[in-house]
DNA sequence: AACGGTATGTGTAAAAAGTACACATTATGG
DNA sequence: CCATAATGTGTACTTTTTACACATACCGTT
């Protein structure tokens, strides 16, 4: 591969990550104001190159290092960008990865929604003009997420700690995009063997205290 | 993104195909024998760079089309190989896509197993050898396929005639490496209606007729 | 002509998973 | 104390999955 010939040349490798978390049933993904060009002042998700000698996923658990602390989640591919027009003047891959995390385990200032910089955005609240391609990277990590949310990776990646099912409700059919039944969401959950019930409640909505769950 | 920075500089981005068929209940894989270094006289998957001009999917449809002639198939993604010493030298990034077609459809040479440089190899008859990461992306491959395999399309290019069903059930238990209830395999396809009943009967590996479905 | 061998075709019962569905209880705010 | 909104709970039905065994066709051999 003679990387001077110009059919293939100036190409660079960029991750992006698409992270999200959850607020009162609420999903929230992390946005970052771009203070450079090109997309100067828009709003992206937060990603950067690869560098020569690391590989895809360091590069990605990097980023999410850098952005909160995190270094003991491994974040999710689910997808190759690769319009040669994705980016302005050079050819840029943009390999996108999902990660679902805890807020409350974020040790950065980026887990409040004040700073100018950083910002979680309600996934109901994107704004519409974000850098480059980044609209549809973020759908396509949406429909990813539908396929994997019954997997106890995810719920646990998300609620790491106790959680009642009426908050879970929530999430599930933010994610899916459809009403589940009550009756039979919280049967599959209990079924499935990755909730452990605790002596402990908590109110969420409503008035009446609901049942903490640990998730295994 | 500063393409001259040398922390990610001289980037390159390949494909790969793992293009598999079946003849007479094996599955095979078209292997490329190299005329260059690296790897020199190595057996490869068949891949190549990305152009400056096209997206990743476009590449790997032009590496199909010149490896078989088909244009009616696009291969599915199955992974990203990004390891910085995969390829001595420079970085370059593979990613992987799989196609399965039908044997017959291929207008070129390499329906054979008699050129040099190009050869259907039998999986349980793979060198271990093979250029680059190439035996590990073929695994990942096979990985992929198994998560796949039910889903109608994938089916449907496997076997785009008529097919009986000890043929289908040959083929699938190698694919996921389990021994299948005959019954059962035999009433999940027929009840998942994309079989249809032909006229037609053809001898597999019995001395009896089996009857022949097209696949829909 | 009989026989052995290998691959093919066939049904049923039990278990598991998924789906549909309605009402009483809690506690807050008015 | 009343209205309201959220929570917790069980059952019947349907669908899907799983386990399991024997008779038949046809070839080659004796």
């Amino acid at each position: 591969m003679d990387l001077k010939n110009p059919l293939y040349k100036n190409q660079g490798i960029h991750v992006n990550l698409v992270l999200l978390t959850v607020d009162n049933g609420e999903i929230d993904v992390l946005l970052i104001k771009r203070s450079n060009q090109p997309f100067f002042a828009k709003w992206a998700l937060p990603g950067g190159a690869v560098y020569n000698n690391e590989t895809v996923e360091d590069a990605i658990k990097r980023e999410l290092k850098e952005k909160t602390d995190i270094t003991n989640i491994t974040p999710q591919i689910f997808g190759v960008f690769s319009d040669p027009n994705r980016a302005p003047e050079i050819r840029m891959l943009g390999i996108g990865y999902i990660a679902v995390i805890d807020k409350s385990a974020i040790s950065f200032i980026r887990q409040t929604k004040k700073t100018d910089d950083a910002n979680w955005f309600s996934l109901d609240n994107i704004p519409n003009d974000l850098a480059y391609d980044h609209n549809a990277m973020l759908k396509s990590a949406l429909e990813y997420l539908k396929t994997q949310v019954w997997q106890g990776k995810i719920l646990k990646s998300l609620f790491p700690g106790d959680v009642t099912i009426p908050e879970l409700y929530d999430v599930y059919t933010k994610i899916l995009g459809t009403k589940l039944d009550r009756r039979n969401f919280r049967k599959k959950l209990l079924t499935s063997d990755i909730l452990i019930e605790t002596d402990k409640t908590a109110k969420y909505k409503g008035k009446k205290l609901s049942k903490l769950y640990k998730i295994k």
